[in-house]
DNA sequence: TTGAAAGCGCTACCAT
DNA sequence: ATGGTAGCGCTTTCAA
């Protein structure tokens, strides 16, 4: 072990005062070019490192900053952490992922105990308590939250991934295809609101094909969305015996699970069913056949909501910030009637 | 924005000294039951937050530690911070999340004067400097590394996921199926030291099956692990002409694109060919055929991580651990002539 | 069993 | 343009 030198070694040795010492590392007065040498050299030569600990004890600033999330293994939710991250370290912040099991107070705790510059959540509504929340704004904790989650405190940044325009892409691009009959499996029941996609379908099939009730079928509780929960629900669209001709789901893996139910029942895709996921996942490329789907931006989206946060840290400033997806088209779709 | 208030205050409210307030939190010396009661009245009706910055800067530890990967996008990967994560809260520690894209050394520098008190890295041993990683060390920062890693220090923890005994696993297992001329596309080719599966691969079908030569398929630079890879890979195989009941792949992605080009050829899998892989990813349930293949543990990994570095810091232990791999048999892979 | 007080390393105000 | 120094909130030794 070495020993850790501090600012007063590295001002003796540079024969300057402390603060000078301090004020060549945080630049926050002009230092005659003269002492920011020795200081330099000094530093250089102790190995110094200044000591985030102690200076976050007066700025009451520590350059961390908290993401906290359900769920670490949701493949999305990672690119949005990685996105965060990347636009994170370029400014000297480093983050704390935090995923939940319940014990949300934990975290929120430890946040204010931390002193956590800012927090970026994105828990389910219905799994954490709002007051809970607005707590850290109580301890100067900057927040940026997602839209859907509906808390409307001016005190908070809000990001909206906007689904609804996506869910309008992914219907216009089917009924221009010549699609008619298109069915949609939902995640969720119509007792989830903070979900969009689901009356942004609705709204996208009465405007594009005139259609007043088109063919949904529901997630039940506990609501999944996954290779699983799109088997099982592609199986109930089977077992109505409706047909159609093109299938959206609420996410990549439930139209991966779709797709290979279907294949098993002897459905060829796209020829006898386009299929369409949401989110664009690493593996939607490679999948077979490779899904078309709606893009994230999820990278795009963690460098916003850093950005929010960092603005708000720095500037005190409060904003919103929407993303757009985007429609990736591949081979799981084709036009109507091409089998 | 609400007053913070400090032990200071607390200790007034409740009419007795700071030392005492902070002996009813930290639980390092016997407070009588009266004093602790008065004291966490006290604190509960300021709505008191021990500031843990200030209780670091004494301490000099900050119950926060470091993971350093190269990308948040490998799903393997996060399964493993995910496991670190939830065995970290448990102890009161947070987990920073570091994703290098080259510049290491800057998270090396922050990991320092932020006073994290143990990091896990597992970025490739090429991409970062060894002295940098041993830095660490003389800042009293414990380490966890990969075994495959190669850094011998009596002072670094080792984790290993024992894919040599996991490469066994499967060739004893398809022996056992009557299985003789079994096959290996390796996402690396020979001169990758660090990979322990196409050495085991080689002495596993020597051990079991005598043969010396088996047929191997080396990946070339870059090395690529994804579906497209299993796929170029299994088109060479089928170009050398030689034949084979059975096909192992470096890992899930590789054997999906191997299915679906043996598939496509006519092949009929398992009948024709038994196809295994190696991680286990979510999407081995739900392939068509699913996926026999090996699963990494994941989660288990990561608790085991966070348990080595935990024991370090508290009782400045230094221990290795071995994570064994799990076969898991699906519907890829049959007795050999079931054809 | 409890209290007083000296630091921990840095920042930033007040001087000069 | 630079220095001196009080204080950030907590821990922990020394004393009682």
């Amino acid at each position: 072990m070495v020993t850790r030198f501090t600012r007063k070694d590295v001002a003796e040795l540079a024969g300057v005062s402390t603060a000078t010492v301090s004020y060549v590392f945080n630049k926050k007065r002009y230092v005659s070019q003269e002492l920011t040498n020795k200081v330099l050299f000094a530093a250089k030569r102790l190995n110094y490192y200044p000591d985030m600990i102690a200076s976050s004890l007066t700025t009451k600033k520590t350059h961390n900053i908290g993401v906290l999330v359900n769920d670490l293994s949701n493949p999305l939710q990672n690119a949005v952490i990685s996105g965060i991250q990347r636009a994170a370290i370029k400014k000297g912040y480093f983050v704390n992922i935090c995923a939940g099991e319940s014990n949300f107070d934990v975290y929120i705790d430890n946040f204010i105990s931390r002193h956590l510059d800012g927090v970026y959540i994105a828990v389910q509504a219905t799994e954490i308590q709002r007051e809970d929340i607005l707590k850290l704004l109580d301890y100067n904790i900057k927040l940026v939250l997602n839209k859907t989650m509906n808390i409307n405190d001016p005190r908070v940044n809000q990001i909206h991934l906007d689904l609804t325009a996506g869910m309008m892409m992914i219907i216009e691009y089917l009924a221009k295809q010549g699609h008619k009959d298109i069915a949609y499996l939902s995640c969720y029941d119509e007792s989830v609101l903070s979900d969009e996609r689901l009356p942004a379908f609705k709204a996208a099939m009465r405007k594009y094909l005139g259609c007043n009730d088109p063919v949904i079928v529901y997630g039940k509780v506990p609501y999944e969305s996954t290779i699983e929960s799109g088997k099982i629900l592609v199986e109930q669209l089977l077992d109505t015996g409706k047909t159609c001709s093109a299938l959206v789901c609420s996410n990549d893996l439930m139209a991966f699970g779709a797709m290979k139910v279907l294949h098993d029942s002897g459905y060829r895709i796209p020829e006898d069913i386009s299929v369409v996921g949401i989110d664009n996942i690493e593996l939607c490329k490679s999948s077979i056949p490779s899904l078309t789907t709606l893009d994230q931006k999820s990278e795009e989206l963690g460098m916003a909501i850093f950005d929010l946060l960092y603005n708000d840290i720095v500037n005190g400033e409060i904003a919103q910030k929407c993303i757009w997806p985007q429609l990736v088209i591949r081979d799981s779709t084709a036009p109507y009637g091409k089998g």
